[in-house]
RNA sequence: UCCAGAGUAGCUCAAUGGUAGAGCAGCCGGCUGUUAACCGGCGGGUUAGAGGUUCGAGCCCUCUCUCUGGAGCCA
């Protein structure tokens, strides 16, 4: 008879196994390394997080530590190991005596090796740190070969891109990846105590021109893809997304307030610290709401997730802070308590028509603003981020709501220093006839529009929302600069390695 | 895609057109309640690739590739 293989989902986590045997078939049949067999046959005791370890305030013996050797100091008669297991930025201090069981490996548990150590957790007597174990049990459970390329001192940001699949092992890249998991779940509960709704857009679209960018095509044709659209998987060209907004307009238009928190394609070949070809976008999307609230939302988004930053992720920041961006934990508070600049478009270019600094691209009416004219205003000028808003229609896209000067759309752009624009929105334009005449101007068919202008003939409603890059985001609460190193896996031009 | 810069040992970097080195890592040994431990020894190279100039090229020239910074597009 076929033996089961082993559950190790929930002994993993430290989490008490059900007892009804229903419940104890795993949905996927997981197979259990060897080594974690055996070693689950020889450790009963619940396994304890590092975080939870560093955390007790009170010395607590028959500990079980499973993790990664940092680094290994040999002393006579004892050694020091630093245990990491990324709960927390900090390992700990193992002290094993020679001659306890397992200690013959203990040459064997080089950096980077993955160990599972037994032991009392005891106040140091040495400074350095609070806590340290005295393993009373050692079990090697995957040694590291020589060539492990992280090495106990600093590797450039360059490097450790080469190297993907074990930079979060690395202080920097896990307290990136702890940090970006803490704010996705912010992103959630910010909204979720709003009562808004997560709505699931669509990754594939069939909308050929929603203009955000180039997209990647998705088909299952062979050879001329354009010679016959119409027996592609799709019956017609498909896409992956570059934005669920017009998508998620239709479920505001139903339920509201609404946002969209996922996978976001563009296929443009940029080669810049702030793009990249697949990323996370959030988009909000609030019916019976205008551009004033819309920027009253960014703003408080954007506050929120600072504060979430400085509250929850103490110790990454404080790292951070020390050896990326020395000013990012005064950058958060200041974003906290201060409120964000706003201005129109015109005053905007005043402003910097004004400023006597010489810009490298002109600055007039009806010219984007360019990378450089946003860093000025919000590094230089304002110094604090900055919502500008009202910019001419010509620059922007069919879907924004004309004001009453005829000249500006409702549009408005977050600017944030050291990022640029985090947050672009919009009040959308849900009177009928002007949205037919945008998309007239714009040059966009507007059958391939029939869902979307049918929002506007059915119960129309004032509403509007923005995207936010959650990559960018989290750049600027980290000091993170590249956005490669906030994305586990980063795909640019020419990379889609791991 | 455009502009600029860079590519030398596993990593971080040296090297007037003239014998390719150091620190760290690795391996071996020593010492030590250590803290990116310390001390000694050993191994480690198609100088990104191709071509050219030169008596001689890591260095100068051409092309290609990769990376970085800036720009555009945008989030």
């Amino acid at each position: 008879m076929k033996s089961e293989p082993p559950h190790v989902g929930y002994h993993k986590l430290g989490i008490p196994e059900p007892i009804a045997p229903a419940c104890r078939r795993p949905i996927f049949p997981l197979v259990a390394p060897r080594a974690f067999r055996e070693h689950r046959a020889a450790f009963t005791t619940m396994r304890t997080l590092i975080k939870h370890a560093l955390a007790l305030t009170e010395p607590k013996s028959g500990l079980v530590l499973k993790g990664w050797v940092r680094t290994r100091r040999d002393s006579k008669g004892f050694s020091f190991l630093e245990l990491n297991d990324g709960s927390c930025l900090s390992g700990l201090q193992v002290v094993v005596d020679a001659g306890i069981p397992g200690s013959a490996d203990l040459h064997r548990l080089t950096t980077g090796a993955s160990t599972v150590v037994e032991g009392n957790l005891v106040a140091s007597p040495a400074a350095g740190q609070k806590w340290e174990l005295r393993a009373t049990r050692l079990e090697l459970v995957g040694e590291a070969d020589p060539a492990y390329p992280l090495q106990k001192k600093g590797h450039t940001l360059e490097f450790l891109r080469t190297i993907a699949h074990l930079r979060p092992r690395s202080n920097l890249f896990g307290a990136v990846f702890r940090t970006r998991s803490r704010l996705a779940y912010a992103v959630h509960q910010f909204f979720q105590e709003r009562d808004f709704v997560y709505v699931h857009t669509p990754i594939i679209t069939a909308s050929d021109c929603e203009g955000a960018g180039e997209m990647f095509r998705v088909t299952t044709l062979k050879g001329n893809l354009d010679e016959n659209p119409a027996a592609d998987f799709f019956g017609k060209p498909a896409y992956l997304t570059v934005s669920g907004q017009l998508e998620g307009e239709t479920f505001a238009c139903a339920l509201s307030n609404i946002y969209t928190f996922g996978p976001t394609f563009r296929a443009e070949n940029s080669n810049t610290a702030r793009h990249a070809a697949e990323f996370w976008m959030i988009e909000p999307e609030m019916a019976f709401c205008d551009l004033q609230g819309d920027m009253d939302l960014g703003e408080e988004f954007v506050k929120a997730m600072a504060q979430f930053t400085l509250d929850h992720c103490q110790e990454d920041l404080a790292f951070f802070g020390k050896f990326v961006d020395k000013g990012v934990q005064e950058r958060l508070r200041f974003v906290v308590e201060r409120p964000f600049q706003r201005v129109p478009y015109t005053e905007a270019i005043g402003i910097l028509q004004r400023s006597g600094h010489s810009f490298e691209y002109p600055v007039d009416y009806g010219l984007n603003l360019q990378s450089e004219h946003e860093r000025y205003l919000t590094e230089q000028h304002f110094k604090s981020p900055v919502t500008v808003f009202n910019y001419p229609r010509e620059i922007k896209p069919f879907y924004m709501r004309l004001n009453d000067d005829a000249k500006t759309v409702a549009a408005m752009d977050v600017l944030v220093p050291g990022i640029g624009e985090i947050i672009g929105g919009a009040q959308r334009e849900e009177r009928l006839d002007h949205l037919r005449e945008n998309m007239r101007s714009h040059k966009l068919r507007e059958e391939d529009y029939w869902w979307y202008t049918d929002l506007r003939r059915f119960g129309t409603v004032p509403h509007a929302g923005f995207g936010l890059g959650f990559e960018r985001l989290l750049m600027f609460l980290t000091g993170v600069s590249n956005i490669r190193d906030v994305v586990p896996f980063a795909r640019t031009p020419g990379n889609a390695e791991f």
